[in-house]
DNA sequence: CACTTTCAATAACATACGTTATGAGTCGAT
DNA sequence: ATCGACTCATAACGTATGTTATTGAAAGTG
């Protein structure tokens, strides 16, 4: 899973938007691979914004650590995913970032990005879009928050990280690996582990979900998309024709 | 109140990052200017995506109508915003947007967009930054709306509020105009309308929160910071000095 | 000026979720 | 095999917040 495999840029590249070039420029982010292991923390909040990182393998994380003493998870980052962006423009960190298994990163620095911008407008575009769908996710996950029930909330989560890692073939019959305890899930909806519990039970008996520690398995993924009315386009969706086409004229200009 | 005169531009341009022909370039977004009533949509969900605005004068907020009947508020767009930015990248947009009161609005094109990113890396590194930062503003609602109660999002929301209308020279004797009635707060906060009633008492008798109708006083900002933990480098800081050195040596290079 | 509509405050009641506690699996370390 | 540390399921109980309703004040409309 490297970044050329993207939707973003598998459609930048699909309309001929990429020159080889661009390519080159766009797969060095990801010469430099770092194994980590589970729980590790890749930086803290506060911490100094100096690099950013491609996940190449394992699940990673983002989040802040209340006053209160609880933890808010802001994103699940899967394999092929750019963590950091976030930070940008900014001295210190945001949001701290943590291994939740094992895996593999690359790391890339400010001054990469920057000259990426420079030689190439239509990477620094495709990486704008790449960095707005993150967006969008947060987005979504922030409306489940303010204005949905637990189940919904959990539901709507599983799915879409189905969709997600369907995109990164790591489905299969319905089923993935998930590496996230039902604490860390709370962290992430805004319940109580013990409300998780609660929730996971309650999909169950409903023929939703089936779990078994770290597998899960929706039997009907149609029937919990409908239950949240979930709108893929902010995961499927490739560039808008209109975003392609001004970009191949720039790039011919 | 214009592109130009904000943090991250400012930051930008006082670092001599910014040529005359950029400033010129970025001044262009705002030529096209629109008189809007109060009330009125922008654009709706799932509209096209042609255009992005900058707000000169009044409030905006872009919104999510939700299947089960609820509002869920995004984000209040104040005069210097850019609106939009989140749909970049995308053919229908992902939220709806509409005005809180009068104002005027500056329109811009995909293809004016591009064509910045084409001619400049340094304003197209400045539009990213200041699109993370709005974004850093909703991702501290997010966690507000997971692991705070009422009466921390409010004093929250207030503050903000309060810090980005001082920014814009639009604080007085800490007070400020705010157009927003419970309703809409509550839609912002994932509350009902009547628990923001209970919590603005709940506010006013600690002596924290003074509200007349549109018209808000916060007797002691400070007091009401400490009791959010505000953090208030998402929008104060400028950029990191590492970011305008790297943008200088760009244009040089 | 009447008339309606919107907005806000407050009360009474309902409930989803948090908290605390307990016991049963599972896993890794020794 | 034994132990401790996690993780999970479930129950009992408390509470923050939602819902519905009532009233009054303010603002818009003819």
């Amino acid at each position: 899973m490297t970044l050329l495999d993207t939707v973003v840029m598998q459609g930048l590249d699909s309309h001929g938007v990429l020159t080889a070039d661009d390519k080159t420029l766009l797969l060095s982010l990801e010469l430099n691979a770092r194994r980590v292991t589970a729980g590790e923390v890749l930086w803290q909040e506060v911490a100094d914004v100096d690099l950013f990182c491609v996940v190449k393998e394992g699940w990673a994380y983002s989040y802040r650590n209340l006053g209160n003493g609880s933890m808010q998870i802001l994103k699940i980052y899967l394999p092929g995913d750019i963590i950091g962006m976030r930070d940008f423009g900014f001295s210190r960190r945001l949001a701290g970032v943590a291994m939740i298994n094992e895996g593999v990163i690359c790391p890339f620095s400010y001054q990469q990005l920057f000259e990426l911008f420079a030689r190439s407008s239509s990477l620094a575009a495709g990486i704008i879009a790449t960095t707005v769908r993150q967006q969008a996710m947060l987005t979504e996950r922030l409306v489940y928050l303010g204005r949905y029930a637990a189940h919904e909330r959990l539901a709507h989560f599983l799915y879409e990280l189905y969709l997600r890692l369907k995109r990164i073939n790591a489905v299969e019959e319905n089923g993935f690996f998930m590496p996230l305890s039902q604490e860390q899930i709370g962290d992430a909806l805004g319940l109580s582990a013990v409300h998780v519990s609660r929730t996971f039970s309650m999909l169950r008996d409903e023929g939703l979900v089936e779990r078994d520690r770290q597998h899960v398995v929706l039997p009907d993924p149609q029937a919990l998309a409908r239950l949240v009315e979930f709108n893929d386009t902010y995961i499927d969706e490739s560039l808008p024709p209109a975003f392609q086409n001004f970009l191949s004229l720039n790039r011919i200009a």
